[in-house]
DNA sequence: TAGAGTCTCTAACACTGTTAGAGAGACGGG
DNA sequence: CCCGTCTCTCTAACAGTGTTAGAGACTCTA
């Protein structure tokens, strides 16, 4: 099959999606693609722009979904918001790719439409563009932060730290005690953005 | 001088400041210390452990000051997380090094602290821990975009971009034309997640 | 048939984090 | 005093990284 970009990109999600970023290396990639490590140099300028391009693919499958008539501009927007978190969460070390990625065409794109979307609504300019741009980045720090890597669980010594931090312990089993899932947790809080304090 | 912990940190923030995250290398920084590389080894575990003991560092100049009597949770709490912006800002990839930390002590102290100060304000638990957990994030995910390298100037096709994202950068334009700051951005948002749409 | 692209190769460079293991130097006990 | 142990630093090396130079095939066109 020939090499083309469009099939280093795909081998690269694949990669991304087996093996996590870090092994997401050019004579991986190569070896996955029959090919030796300096022949992507013909395709890609560097590994940079290899990052840019799975990034893109990363937030393609959100899809950009215009506002249907009759819905609410708030809740149009946390369900973008949550299409986005997904994306991320879809591949490993998704919310880094894109935090890593120099602009990306595909982010454009979103805040183009969530903007236009809240300005056709009757938002100012100005009111649109601080609210698409707290949206925009609580979402990818918050999935950000859910893709960390967590800490080994046998060195964490949990009753230390209920001594030292007990409200945020106390908050965390309070949450999640009912049975609530950390899609549910989002989903709060990305209408305390959306929505402020009811 | 002994070559300690500290030693090593102090200067691995250094060569930070001077040189950036991917500057910071264990070579350069045992050169820095008048050493060679593998003896950092017997100091630290890996070059993990580094990252965050240099994020620790970062986050401690942003101090816990607690809410003064009278003041408003919300007003104290916009104050905190503009120090905690403040911090991150204050060295080049302060906001990745801080993100790529594995369990900082520091960020639960904050966490600790917002929380704590939030539910002695009358907030639930539940609201308190969302209420955090969405600045936090929020404002980590702002200042890592606040750092992400600019694409370089020359190959940015302004009126492709403008062509292609009208609203984005009439937002942009319309924003910082009256002579506001990225400060006040960033003011702005983190109040309209604390305090809502007016 | 000659030449100009197009694409892939080998070989190498300058790095990276990390480990094995040797060796100085100080310290305390017999 | 000497000897072993502990503390700290060293050299040497491994396996891997992104990246470049430059040599070859192969195909298409004049």
């Amino acid at each position: 099959m020939a090499l083309d970009r469009k099939r280093i990109v795909d081998e690269a999600v694949a990669l991304l999606d087996a093996e996590g970023l870090e092994s997401v290396t050019l004579r991986k990639l190569a070896t996955r693609l029959g090919v030796q490590a300096p022949t992507l140099y013909w395709h890609l300028p560097n590994k940079a722009a290899l990052i840019t391009a799975i990034a893109e693919e990363v937030l393609t499958p959100s899809p950009a979904i215009p506002l249907t008539a009759g819905e609410r501009w708030q809740d149009w927007l946390i369900a973008l918001a949550t299409r986005l978190r997904t994306a991320l969460l879809a591949h490993p070390d998704g919310a880094r790719v894109v935090s890593m990625a120099q602009l990306s065409h595909n982010m454009a794109a979103i805040s183009e439409l969530a903007m236009k979307t809240l300005v056709e609504q009757g938002l100012s300019l100005h009111r649109a563009r601080l609210t698409v741009l707290t949206v925009e980045r609580f979402t990818i720090g918050y999935a950000l932060e859910e893709q960390a890597p967590r800490p080994p669980a046998e060195d964490f010594d949990l009753t230390a730290y209920t001594e030292a931090y007990p409200t945020v312990i106390a908050g965390i089993t309070e949450y999640f005690a009912p049975g609530r899932t950390p899609d549910d947790l989002f989903h709060e809080c990305v209408t305390l953005v959306v929505e402020g304090p009811g």
